[in-house]
RNA sequence: GGAGAGAUGGCCGAGUGGCCGAAGGCGCUCGCCUGCUAAGCGAGUAUACUGGGACAACCGGUAUCGAGGGUUCGAAUCCCUCUCUCUCCGCCA
């Protein structure tokens, strides 16, 4: 959510920044919104004011009968009041609907473009490799495994999910384990293990909500949402709170599953594991000093590119352009790896800053010092890495010409000292 | 699922219609005192919106005692609905 005050006084700019992601975006309308929300504001506080006082010298007053008409009278306010109010909800429920389906400025420093085409190469590591064979893509090799089912999870749920065996089932495991061990024993983050469901609050808090809902997969009785990923109940769980400066940056790192309707994505990706309703992902998200979130955006970045890095995956880092970035973000590196079998990067981790957006949705605060008022932290957070994603990597990258799949060192450990998978 | 209890400021906890943004305690901050430490003394210690002011200090108004509605001139206090927490029983991984 952007600052209302700031709107106010900056409307064209306010317009114009928003105009760089593209689509139809109006703030005719907000201005007329407010001032007559400020108007209502004023004359329903003054009405009060005068109710209060007015009850003030009632309540001294012995004998009631003698304020009669001043009762009367208050009664009649009363009735005042209460028709401000109610027009004043509707005012500030029209404004908040307004403000809540408003994206996030882009970052100054977000490159101008239209679509995924204006993205920004950043870096690029490692060598893609080069077969001596045609490559396979994943679901070829994994099938041939035996280790991945898409036949069998279709009969059980439907399309877009999928049934891991074997050696596939321990190495989403493996990778799981892999990605916490490393973001908690060498980056500093603290494990968190967070409900998959979350309540409505939860999810506007973050921005999926309200313009977001048919993404989402919901529960119907208790109104609850699947998580379509980790940064939904781990951003919240600080929100409503103020947090000690000194605390700062908090950084979590969670595992969960993630449920994504993928609605209007239907002919893409139809095989394999890119696109499912249900995949696991690594989360990294960091709640900074609003000073820190740039120097902070880089770090978390360079955290998730490590978990490539050490298994030996080539990728390369981009820069998305306004017209790429999500709703929430000011700010987006995704991170994408290589893959043979679509000759191609793809992303793999999306790392966000979401400047102060979600903190004011939230309400994450700290002080910056022990007598100044709170202020909004910066919130980010980014995938380290997408696991099924990283299988997919796994298996395209290190193929054989013999249908078997070299496991990544680094990874070997975490599958029971395994090297092959045949 | 059944029966009951409860939700008040950073924490504990008082408060059953007006003088309550809310006693008291703890914690915290600043100052004083004490030749270390401990104790003691004094002051301060919520948030949001809004008007004025230099969209600074500051001054004023309004709202907030789980959430929403109602009764009343007036509600933390009375009534209704909801949410959450706790205890007991049942069921269950």
């Amino acid at each position: 959510m952007l600052d209302m005050k700031f709107i106010r006084d900056h409307l064209d700019e306010v317009e114009k920044r928003l105009a760089t992601r593209g689509g139809e975006l109006s703030l005719a309308g907000f201005r007329a919104l407010d001032e007559r929300r400020r108007s209502l504001l004023t004359e329903s506080e003054r009405l009060k004011a005068l109710k209060n006082s007015a009850s003030e010298e009632i309540a001294k007053v012995k004998d009631k009968s003698q304020v009669q008409d001043k009762i009367v009278q208050m009664k009649e306010v009363s009735q005042q009041i209460k028709v401000l109010d109610d027009e004043l909800k509707g005012v500030e429920e029209e404004l908040s609907c307004l403000l809540m389906v408003l994206p996030n400025l882009p970052h100054p420093s977000t490159p101008q473009g239209r679509s995924e085409a204006d993205n920004v190469v950043v870096r690029t590591w490692g060598e893609p490799r080069t077969f001596d064979f045609e490559p396979r893509p994943h679901w070829e090799i994994g099938e041939q495994l035996g280790i991945l089912d898409f036949e069998r999870a279709a009969k059980i749920t439907g399309a877009r999910f999928v049934l891991y065996k074997g050696a596939g089932a321990r190495l989403e495991r493996a990778l799981v384990n892999f990605m916490l061990n490393l973001h908690t024993g060498e980056h500093d983050y603290t494990e968190v293990l967070p409900p998959f469901m979350v309540n409505r609050a939860s999810m506007t808090a973050t921005g999926q909500l309200p313009k977001f809902e048919e993404d989402l997969f919901r529960i119907a009785d208790p109104d609850f949402l699947l998580i379509p990923t980790a940064e939904v109940p781990v951003t919240n769980i600080h929100r409503d709170e103020i947090l000690k400066k000194s605390d700062l940056p908090i950084c979590y790192t969670a595992y969960t599953p993630c449920f994504r309707r993928e609605a209007g994505s239907y002919g893409k990706d139809t095989r394999g594991l890119i696109r499912q309703h249900q995949f696991n992902k690594v989360e990294l998200v960091k709640f900074t000093h609003p000073g820190c979130s740039d120097a902070e955006l880089e770090k978390l970045t360079s955290n998730a590119e490590k978990v490539l890095q050490l298994l030996e995956l080539p990728y390369r880092v981009m820069a998305l352009c306004t017209g790429d970035i999500g709703f929430s973000a000011c700010r987006t590196y995704d991170l994408e790896v290589w893959l043979p079998g679509q000759n191609g990067y793809r992303e793999i981790s999306s790392c966000s800053s979401f400047g102060d957006f979600q903190a004011r949705r939230a309400g994450i605060r700290f002080r910056e010092d022990e007598k100044s008022k709170p202020e909004f932290v910066h919130t980010l957070n980014g995938s380290g890495l997408a696991v099924g994603r990283t299988v997919v990597a796994i298996l395209e990258n290190c193929q054989q010409a013999d249908g078997s799949v070299l496991i990544p060192k680094a990874l070997r450990p975490y599958m029971g000292g395994l090297e092959r998978i045949n």
